[in-house]
DNA sequence: ATCTATGCCTGGTGGC
DNA sequence: TGCCACCAGGCATAGA
């Protein structure tokens, strides 16, 4: 399940290796992914060169000069490159043929991802990207605002730390990574968490997202290798996934609860 | 306005 | 071994 450090991973390679290609041909294997024209997305992108890279939050922006084709890869979206010659996996939904002989393909089991084309002065202004928040790692990420996002709200602080308005990129793994760290349970109303607490979450929010980007992500419940996405983070989760394991700090038994819908992680000792 | 429920999807798993 | 209900969950949208 990519969340900003793995989407960051995938940015960086797809980055190294597209940047200059030339897309020959698209062809659609399932065409659900493409949520906007499904003909002008082809129309417009075969003949276009790969400019740059980029993302925001969980959003990957392949720009080919003033077209951006935003990705969002949700629970299983990954990227492959590979001979154009080689034969199809199962899953294998969208194919670009590039003018090296390869193909990028998008691959996504349970077909929640989307691909939506934009004029790229306007990403910004999209439906998509204009609601998104501050990155959990930007300098711009302030005690104050989280807290003037938050201490009004009668939801669990998993929750909104899960709304992608307020806080862009933070996926169920690190949510429970950074409340354990924070000390704070993930029941916990958003109008009950202190303005040091707000702090405690931005600072370890920070350093979580900053060592797992460069870790290159997590990677549990992975059965294929992707291209860009084996990610070693998962080594330093301490709740995540450790359900009735003993916590690295307490001893505790780590028990796991539904907040939200979500499977949710937590030390009922170390967090208050 | 704000919250809750549902749909999108497939593969893995546990029960029988 | 096969069948089946159920679960995983990010996000949009419909409904309350």
């Amino acid at each position: 399940m990519p969340e900003i450090a793995e989407v960051r991973t995938v940015r960086k390679v797809l980055k190294d290796r597209l940047v200059g290609r030339t897309i020959t041909n698209i062809s659609y294997r399932y065409d659900g992914i493409i949520k906007s024209d499904k003909e002008e997305f082809k129309n417009i992108l075969i003949g276009k060169t790969i400019t740059d890279v980029d993302n925001f939050g969980k959003w990957l922006f392949i720009k080919l000069d003033d077209y951006t084709i935003l990705s969002h890869l949700r629970m299983e979206g990954k990227y492959y490159i590979k001979p154009s010659t080689e034969e199809y996996e199962k899953h294998e939904h969208i194919i670009f043929n590039l003018d090296d002989g390869y193909d990028l393909r998008y691959k996504d089991v349970r077909k929640f991802g989307v691909m939506i084309l934009a004029k790229t002065k306007d990403i910004y202004n999209t439906l998509e990207i204009s609601k998104l928040g501050i990155e959990p790692d930007s300098k711009d990420l302030t005690k104050e605002y989280i807290y003037n996002k938050i201490h009004d709200s009668k939801l669990p602080i998993k929750e909104l730390l899960l709304d992608q308005s307020i806080i862009n990129g933070f996926g169920n793994i690190y949510v429970d990574e950074v409340l354990f760290a924070s000390h704070i349970l993930p029941t916990r109303l958003g109008n009950t968490i202190t303005l040091d607490e707000c702090e405690c979450i931005r600072k370890e929010g920070s350093k979580i997202i900053k060592k797992a980007t460069e870790c290159g992500g997590t990677t549990i419940r992975s059965y294929t290798s992707s291209l860009g996405v084996e990610g070693t983070y998962q080594k330093y989760l301490n709740v995540h996934t450790k359900v009735n394991q003993k916590c690295p700090v307490c001893g505790n038994i780590i028990k796991k609860t539904r907040v939200g819908g979500r499977g949710t992680y937590l030390c009922d000792n170390c967090q208050k």
